[in-house]
DNA sequence: CAGTGGTCTAGACCACGCG
DNA sequence: GCGTGGTCTAGACCACTGG
């Protein structure tokens, strides 16, 4: 029945922080006077707010002017379909930026272009042989100047070959779905899958994720009528991303979710 | 440049995961070794261990016959159009169940039904009154006698006054959403949102989650014509699920991923 | 019983960054 | 300078559980 010491401080501090007594931004008391307060030792108060750092509540911030504050947890919303459907006239990155600057953010992105020999899994979910080559496009987006997500798209070899434009380093204008759409690869359905789990040590350096911070991923293999013809992982900060999707009559939704109305 | 102990420690320990030198189930060594191999103290050994602990890579079982194992992967794909669709034949927890056991696991579920004042934040996608009453139907699903995810879906106090089905706290067998189309409450459009989080401490222990678990949500709101008529909050442990959702032509898909044909 | 991890103490020195 | 958190040590006792 009785709670190690380190839980029990932890759930008091939990509790001030979920009441609403403890507001994002707002300090926890500093190590020492917990220690104080508690009659505990060091550790044992770091063990407790370890905890909650792990729960995503609190972040540490070394220095004078540091301590431990509460986790604020702005969301910035993406919407898995508008950048994607064909008849859009809008090209992906020029979606994604829009949607963030409509939500009041700063959007930038980095692009990079490698050839990789693809292993078995990506194999399998582009029907292509194992250790194949194949284009992969990188975009790492930033908002406000933070790193917010990733996405890596892979392309097998031989399309890029029929659309050379895969295989340069530049942005495509159109972005690339209308692009291969125009050369014939209308993609006409979609495989999307939906994954939680924790960042690789790359994942969170590259997104400058705090611990407790899990990550969001969305695996979008995309079809045209004769077969895939590319797979995207979005890797989404889970602190700061959410992704909606909508089903049905829009125009429904619209009428209760005006922010849905905005296209 | 140099990195602290405890982190190459878990580095070295890591890259002997994620290189298969150490396989799911494996033991790693035990606190004792690692002090020896590495000439640390314990709570170095314990600060290493703790990462991979949080990264999800890795688990501590206590006793004589304990250590800490690398944790498996295994995953339940769940399709969040299956259950879901009116001209479905098939009602929603069988839908589950069905999936469940054709990707060869034993599936149980436990029901509770409950009458709540709803926050704002739940009348707001309900579109009705603060504080005004609601139905909140919880399932809580098994997958091997663990539990895997929870569903707590919310319908309107006035909705349920029409279809009084929902008050009552026995399945529905033909599903919630065959009894409210039945009753000329037909969903035509969804909303669906994804998010990626730490558990709440209640949610770890209603899931049975080790430390370093993410939780995967999904919310769905459904709308009739008219209205919204219910919301779900669907938790899944991350490290036992992931969602899958198709758009366009299923076909396509079918004939590169046989399992989905399934339908 | 013996060996695992779980909790806790009381110290120490360091890196950082505001005043 | 000096107070914050970051890292590390060397101990201690406990709870659990298979042999």
């Amino acid at each position: 029945m009785s709670q190690p010491k380190y839980r029990q401080i932890a759930s008091e501090l939990r509790g001030q922080i979920v009441s609403g007594a403890l507001r994002e931004g707002d300090r926890l008391p500093t190590e020492p006077q917990l220690q104080e307060r508690y009659g505990v030792s060091r550790n044992t108060v770091r063990d407790a707010t370890a905890l909650l750092v792990h729960e995503g509540l609190v972040q540490r911030v070394p220095g004078r002017a540091g301590g431990m504050i509460v986790r604020k947890t702005a969301s910035l919303t993406f919407h898995a379909h508008r950048a994607e459907m064909p008849a859009q006239p809008m090209a992906e990155t020029d979606a994604w930026r829009s949607e963030v600057e409509a939500q009041g953010y700063e959007a930038s992105q980095d692009f990079f272009l490698m050839i990789q020999s693809l292993s078995p899994d990506l194999a399998e979910r582009l029907h292509v042989e194992p250790d194949s080559d194949a284009v992969l496009r990188r975009c790492v987006r930033y908002v406000n100047g933070q790193a917010s997500s990733l996405q890596d798209t892979y392309y097998p070899m031989d399309l890029a070959e029929m659309v050379r434009e895969l295989l340069s380093s530049k942005d495509v204008p159109q972005g690339t779905t209308r692009l291969l759409a125009e050369r014939g690869y209308e993609q006409t359905a979609y495989y999307d899958e939906y994954v939680s789990r924790m960042p690789t040590p790359e994942e969170a350096n590259l997104l400058g994720l705090q611990p407790g911070t899990p990550i969001l991923l969305h695996i979008r293999t995309g079809y045209t009528e004769q077969r895939p013809v590319r797979v995207s992982f979005n890797v989404f900060a889970g602190d700061r991303n959410q992704i909606v999707a909508t089903h049905g009559d829009v125009r429904i939704i619209a009428r209760f979710r005006p922010e849905e109305a905005a296209r």
